[in-house]
DNA sequence: TTGGCTACCGCAAACCGATGCAACTACGGC
DNA sequence: GCCGTAGTTGCATCGGTTTGCGGTAGCCAA
């Protein structure tokens, strides 16, 4: 209810309509602090609104995410989301081998982006970019 | 023929099993110069061995990854691969626009990899990660 | 060579995410 | 306040990838 009213009056200049099914997934999204996970948006969804389908939630998700609304995580192999916040960016890292996720402040990754745009007209997709790795406990737990 | 020798010793020495199967795939990755995709790959491997299933397929290509014989390229909504060589690694940058393929030199990500595994213990998995964003021919084409 | 253990394969089905289509509805204009 | 139109939804389906299971076959020991 409160940090996405501007996303909604993108979507009406951009001529989105503005949709109950839409508006809660903003809400759902908007309200975890957080990644959240496409089935649980929907399952959120259908709280509200019965007849949600999950194609719905995906087609929203997605146009949220091209609006730079909402960004995307992947873990293992399926699509987390959460709010896109200006002022509180951040990449994530996800061991492949616990699922667990870390954040990770953009300016880690701002000389490498800038060399990319300059030295071959490449703009990475930073925000929705998910690192795979090991995390240190997985690490140290497995021996080769 | 040449060049995965190595491998197969080294699937041997870990106590899998060389079937006929894995030594398609691997033959059919290896003599390809650049990434494959796992149908292709499929429809090779049906050539020499009729029977063989996708599954198989798939099955064979994450086990050659997790011993880092291929490296993952995602391109578009697929996955496609390529034998990992030592002589001549390299990143890929995808468009997420028109899916073309740029390589990168690992060196541009090497200081950041360094940066992750002291400070965080995280230990990225940099032969499988994919760039995504725009390359320059779709930025200056599509007006925003 | 033969026998036995167990990894591996083929098959089928499940799963996640994307898409085509006809019905529906948000919203600007009258 | 009502209408028309174009964007959206629900439903069905599809494409790519993964997983469970029972039978098969690679590999080691004797």
């Amino acid at each position: 209810m409160s940090g996405h009213e501007s996303a909604i009056t993108r979507l009406r200049a951009q001529g989105y309509r503005i949709t109950p099914q839409r508006l809660s997934v903003l809400d759902i999204v908007a309200a975890r602090t957080g990644h959240i996970g496409a089935d649980e948006v929907w399952h959120l969804a259908k709280a509200q609104h019965p007849y949600v389908d999950l194609a719905t939630i995906y087609r929203t998700l997605q146009l949220l995410k091209r609006l730079g609304v909402v960004t995307e995580v992947v873990i293992g192999n399926k699509l987390h989301f959460e709010l896109a916040d200006q002022h509180n960016r951040h990449n994530h890292m996800v061991c492949s081998l616990c699922d667990a996720v870390q954040t990770l402040s953009p300016d880690y990754l701002a000389e490498f982006s800038h060399r990319l745009e300059q030295e071959f007209g490449f703009t990475p997709d930073l925000d929705n970019l998910t690192i795979g790795g090991k995390c240190s406990r997985c690490q140290s737990a497995v021996p080769a």
